[in-house]
DNA sequence: AAATTTCTTGACCGATTGGTCAACGTGTGG
DNA sequence: CCACACGTTGACCAATCGGTCAAGAAATTT
């Protein structure tokens, strides 16, 4: 995959870089999506020279596609630690505030990724059919399951899932109209609440 | 702001080939976003020469400016459909269902907004602290009088769009992703039933 | 049908892009 | 301290970008 490190160990200064090569390519792709984003840019954020950084990675497309590797793995996290034998909407309310709380933390995470679907996914398409939709379904399942047994108000899992990503994606996604409207008001904290009490009236038995 | 019609009528060329070009730049910038798009593919996706495309519009940047001016009139309508006068509850699913209705009818428009919206709101920042501000501060205050009549449950008005906003355009936005996982079950149908819910259950005095 | 305006385009341009390469440091194990 | 792999870069390249221009084709007006 990467120029570097075929199949031996890396060194200190190879750790070091790659983490500053990503590092600096998340800030300027999330900021300008993969084909707005230049090498050079890369490069300047990092402080690295250009062949340089060509010398750790194979080119742009391999940087991008790292980049969202490492990203799937942390995005998905919290949606696997929803625990089956837990209370069922005080799971699903932890989920939610993980979720804010990821939009909050890692905007630059969260841009990446929605660039990425916006395009059509060109470049994780794989990983969505593999990880990610398996994913879905169990948990979809294990809410079936929950509302079968009239332990939460019955709805569609997949499209409570898709509501989850979308409310509380949306205040990293669309942070530049979020700052518009909401001018110097506490933007996160009133989120949380209102999200709270969002899921917390669909999903009551 | 173009290069034609300065201060004429247009011609039924002009206004035939105008709308050639904002038709075939419409779906090039929201599968590439702005720097991803070229004018060639636009030039291609029109049917007419990259020379005659800029004998129409001032330039990349124009053509995009034109389309964000067009955008942001349709986009804002159904908010200002809410009838004060009408039935809260009913008023503001009514609005939902229109937000969701558009997802599915004008998925380049939405995909054109969030482009746009990601990296930051570079051309459309003064449309957004002029137009949708303004608009979005009368909503909240219709709302917040609702709330006060007892007539909707307690909710930040603010939070409640961007809400409807996010779980609605999620639909086209992340389509790449819902296409994945929904498979080929009706994911409009089923989108509306559960906003419906959503919303609903939270707005209920 | 001539005159004039509007429309169209092939050829071209400078700037920027992702990527290459030979040459030159630099760290490290023997 | 020396050999050799690892790390670094200035100079360069072909391709592509947005945009220009002069000259010709089509409409429209007279």
């Amino acid at each position: 995959m990467s120029t570097v490190t075929p199949a031996k160990k890396p060194t200190r200064i190879q750790l070091r870089n790659r983490t500053r090569i990503l590092d600096a390519a998340l800030e300027i792709f999330s900021q300008h999506g993969y084909r707005g984003a230049t090498l050079d840019q890369i490069a300047a954020a990092s402080g690295l020279s250009k062949p340089n950084i060509l010398y750790y990675f194979d080119g742009k497309e391999d940087i991008h596609v790292t980049l969202l590797n490492q990203l799937m793995d942390a995005w998905l996290a919290p949606l696997r630690e929803i625990d089956p034998n837990g209370d069922p909407l005080e799971e699903i309310l932890r989920y939610v505030h993980r979720k804010l709380e990821m939009s909050r933390e890692f905007p630059r995470e969260s841009r990446l990724f929605a660039n990425e679907i916006l395009q059509g996914a060109p470049r994780i398409a794989p990983h969505l059919e593999s990880g990610l939709k398996s994913l879905v379904d169990e948990t979809s399942i294990l809410i079936s399951g929950w509302i079968a047994e009239g332990r939460l108000a019955p709805v569609d899992p997949r499209h409570l899932l898709f509501s989850i990503w979308a409310t509380t994606q949306h205040y990293a996604d669309f942070d530049a109209q979020v700052r518009v409207l909401m001018e110097d008001r506490p933007v996160h904290e009133g989120a949380g609440q209102y999200l709270d009490t969002l899921y917390r009236r669909l999903l009551k038995p």
